[in-house]
DNA sequence: AAATATATTGAGACAGTCTCAACTTAGCAA
DNA sequence: TTGCTAAGTTGAGACTGTCTCAATATATTT
């Protein structure tokens, strides 16, 4: 058995799996709602189960999270695969630090959880963090080779451009986050005599 | 009498005074260890004193963060002013920015407050913040008119972009963050070929 | 219709924010 | 020096929140 076991594992008590789904789909609207630190508590009295309830199912804030991004971020990765055939390697990261950004301003707070968890090698989300560095190291890496990037820029910057935008973007507007992105990528490209 | 007193107004009790005194020596210090989401209950108790008190002398955590500020905050201004001054508009903005990053980084999750202060018109910080912003758009209109950092980049972009440096390199190491603003400072020039 | 493995419950321990009525005390004036 | 009073302090108490766990309930199996 898997340590990181993906959605409702099989095998659960039909009343069990109803307050799972139920528990997902009120943290879904309370993050969307009040960002990631929303109120477990109050996920739980939306789902209509008791607090207790919602620990059995998600012991952490991070368990939660971890299903809501699932989907998500699995598809940041195929994105991010798709994206190697693209002609343009130039377009290509751009494209891929765009649909990042995207995904890590899905809830309010989720970029400081995706820094934080590519981190702490303990956070539920690490795994799926490394996933897209991972991702985005292949799109950076074709995008050096065809010399549209800096050489020592490393995929630990751009992830945490993609974040630190999305960040902004979160306490100003999105137009924000855009321009800052913008203005790093800009920033990454070799010097123009090279 | 301004709205926004300066340090302990004159007429204070002594006692009260050697109160204020202590609350904010004590929340120094833990801002510096835990960052400005310290418990207030627990900075009340390493000043040696009851929590109304400490209430009775800042309502808010911001105010609390407002003194801590303030010197540090007049300094930014007089550098902004200094570098005016400065021989190279192009330095003037970069030194100006790593100035202003050094600053965003005194406390762990002081780049969110003045990013939200900024924003934010009813904050305690919030004229603090503008002054520094001020102070930023004087440096930038001089580099945009040497024609060092292109005509669409905004002061606001400036600002956004040392707090989210600063933001990340909270998160991760302090020599991220100063990756990051090089890479956004980078961006912010003109085109090569302008 | 038990038996039992699986889930749920909600009180309770704890930490934090913030308020306010009751109390204490510094500083002044007689 | 002695009171008086404005100024300051106190800490219990009303909240909200996190997280745990013994008691209880219920879905499933036999």
């Amino acid at each position: 058995m898997p340590t990181t076991g993906p959605a409702p594992q099989r095998k659960m008590r039909a009343d069990a799996r109803r307050n799972y789904e139920r528990l997902l789909a009120a943290a879904k609207t309370a993050f969307a709602e009040h960002g990631v630190e929303a109120s477990l508590e109050e996920i739980a009295r939306q789902a209509g189960v008791a607090n207790g309830t919602l620990y059995s199912h998600f012991p952490t804030r991070q368990a939660l999270l971890e299903e809501l991004l699932r989907d998500r971020m699995q598809a940041l990765s195929e994105t991010a695969r798709d994206l190697l055939d693209h002609p343009s390697a130039d377009e290509a990261l751009t494209g891929w630090a765009r649909a990042a950004m995207a995904h890590a301003t899905a809830y309010r707070g989720l970029a400081t959880s995706l820094m934080r968890s590519i981190q702490d090698e303990t956070s539920r989300l690490h795994a799926a963090c490394q996933a897209v560095l991972a991702g985005g190291q292949r799109i950076l890496d074709r995008a050096r080779a065809a010399a549209v990037v800096r050489g020592d820029v490393t995929a630990e910057d751009v992830y945490a451009l993609i974040n630190a935008a999305a960040w902004a973007g979160e306490q100003t507007s999105p137009e924000q986050a855009e321009r800052l992105l913008s203005f790093g990528l800009e920033g990454m490209r070799p010097p123009a005599g090279g």
